[in-house]
DNA sequence: CTGTTAGCGCTTTCAT
DNA sequence: ATGAAAGCGCTAACAG
């Protein structure tokens, strides 16, 4: 139940706890002998600095807020670990949290951030998010923010993002480069920015190739991997035969792949898929999978790159700046066995 | 720019700050009416509580600390889950670290959540970790602590656990059952218990069913993907043909089950495979494939309720306690299926 | 029910 | 190089 301050420390060597501020914090204005007594001291007592009281005074936390839908998705915590690893390099620290996809615990979160001083954010906004007054409110009260992948349909904000359009339009020519004439695509929540834009691609695409956009072609998804089942098993029940699926996210993929292992039915072979996804967890699915590799340890670090130094530019205005990554198509499977199928 | 305190409200409003503050807090001793107005006040200035100041005069966060050697690990993700749910019920909220299997991080993670004063701490220790100075250092100030799924050698702790030796003994089991009599065991860190104890329940269920145990049968790991992928690929190398694999961590099996799919082997056809891991994971990589089944959500609410009763005994000595709970395996084929092979 | 007062533990001028 | 003093924003006795 060691309670030992600054004070303490002074109190026993006879000196001004003001010096022992300075020194536990590597003033120069120390005399180095002091010092050494000093932390010979915090050490002896076991003194533990209170980071509370030092940041209420400093009026800076050095921490950043990390908000994400949840730290499952492979994407999220990937990104994560970029983010991490670029803010500890810079001397700060990161508090993760999950907004489980409802704005309601994303705006908690955002007032939590703001009510402990976080000296910026970086937010993937939830599928429910389409007012942002908790965005909003960051701004008023002068903290940084960026945002990441998931953005939102405002201009306002600074924002790294993976050409979503580009990943969507090479998706689908990917597939129709392979002999595949219909595709169906599994979409995401039409509020989210990200699932808007590979939808448009996955069109663009078609028209580029002449093939006639069909609306029935689309299935939507709430990100569940029981969504990506259920787009499955519609698979069979249209008047022409699917040979080509796109999905645009990694949920509705693996959901699937589970049901086409269970039916037998073979990827490529019998059906192509490409998916939205990340390398590492597409090649758990199935290392057959062709994918749209997004590395979210790289958006992460950019994106954290980003709110530094919109951090270090201070309290004076902050600038909207995009940053867009080129996605990366990974083709699994020799074209040469797949156009077979045409 | 916003930078309202309950002094700016106090002076607006012509009444002192201490009673802001009460009616902020929600104090039953403030007039309905100044209440309303102190409120209306705060909203109308967008006033934002600052909680370092709040907490460092509490000298309570209301914030337990998690560490974790990966989040992106899916039974880490789904514990943390299980923690968020308990603790906010109570009121409490979560800041997630990530120790990356070092004990250096792991160390300076405690550092901060001590310098941060959180009101207790859940832990699953690093691979590395074989010293527990900084889970003393914890003792030592009074903060309790709960040690989750990986634990220590030393007994001094609350831990919440899962039998690893029931889960090793029972997948071991379940090969032999169903006609293995060449089972490899994938292993883990030994300084880690949770490996250790599966290794003895592997141990154990071979010489209760008479099968003479073989050093060179067991392969270890350091829990990456690639470990797994090695260690597939030295089945081939044993004299006597290996007819089943109890991967003590769904890492190893991840790896494995990629190896064997790129070389056609069949599970459980070819090989019988039983991992640690965790039913929706487990069914990702292959539905066909058994498991010992680890709820993360469970054994973090778990953690999280017995960490939750020993802040509230207070300052009073704490208890060890510990909690083990029951693996469950789930076996994916009709072991009818399997036991052809005998 | 409300005001007064005194800090929580630290940092930071300003003196010396 | 060190000390004195003030205060970050809040809460919690204690009065009244």
């Amino acid at each position: 139940m060691n309670k030992i301050t600054i004070h303490d420390l002074a109190r026993e060597l006879g000196i001004d706890s003001s010096t022992v501020s300075r020194a536990l914090s590597g003033s120069s204005r120390v005399a180095q002998k002091t010092k050494e007594r000093i932390t010979a001291k915090a050490k002896e007592l076991g003194y533990q600095k209170n980071d509370l009281a030092s940041n209420l005074r400093k009026n800076k936390t050095n921490v950043i807020g990390v908000v994400v839908p949840r730290i499952s998705r492979h994407f999220f915590s990937s990104a994560i670990s970029g983010i991490e690893e670029r803010a500890y390099k810079e001397g700060y620290s990161v508090v993760i949290c999950q907004s489980l996809e409802t704005l309601e615990k994303e705006e908690k979160i955002i007032g939590n951030l703001l009510a402990n001083r976080v000296d910026g954010v970086l937010i993937s906004v939830s599928m429910e998010t389409e007012n942002y007054a908790h965005l909003q409110s960051l701004k008023d009260r002068g903290i940084p923010y960026v945002v990441f992948d998931r953005h939102c349909e405002i201009e306002e904000n600074s924002n790294v993002l993976i050409d979503d359009f580009k990943g969507g339009f090479d998706a689908t020519e990917h597939l129709i480069k392979n002999g595949c004439q219909n595709i169906v695509h599994f979409s995401g929540p039409q509020n989210l920015m990200i699932y808007k834009n590979r939808l448009l691609g996955y069109k663009a695409a078609l028209q580029e190739y002449k093939i006639p956009f069909k609306e029935e072609y689309v299935l939507g998804s709430s990100l569940m991997e029981k969504d990506g089942i259920e787009n499955a098993k519609k698979l069979a029940a249209f008047d022409t035969t699917i040979d080509g699926v796109f999905s645009s996210n990694d949920v509705a993929a693996i959901g699937a792949m589970k049901y086409f292992k269970k039916k037998g039915i073979r990827v490529p072979e019998d059906i192509a898929l490409v998916g939205f996804s990340n390398e590492s967890i597409s090649a758990v699915i199935d290392p057959a999978l062709s994918t749209v590799n997004q590395s979210g340890f790289e958006i992460g670090s950019t994106a954290t790159e980003l709110l530094l130094t919109q951090i270090k530019r201070g309290e004076v205005l902050i600038q909207h700046e995009t940053i867009v990554l080129a996605p990366e198509l990974i083709a699994r499977k020799s074209s040469d066995r797949l156009s077979k199928r045409s």
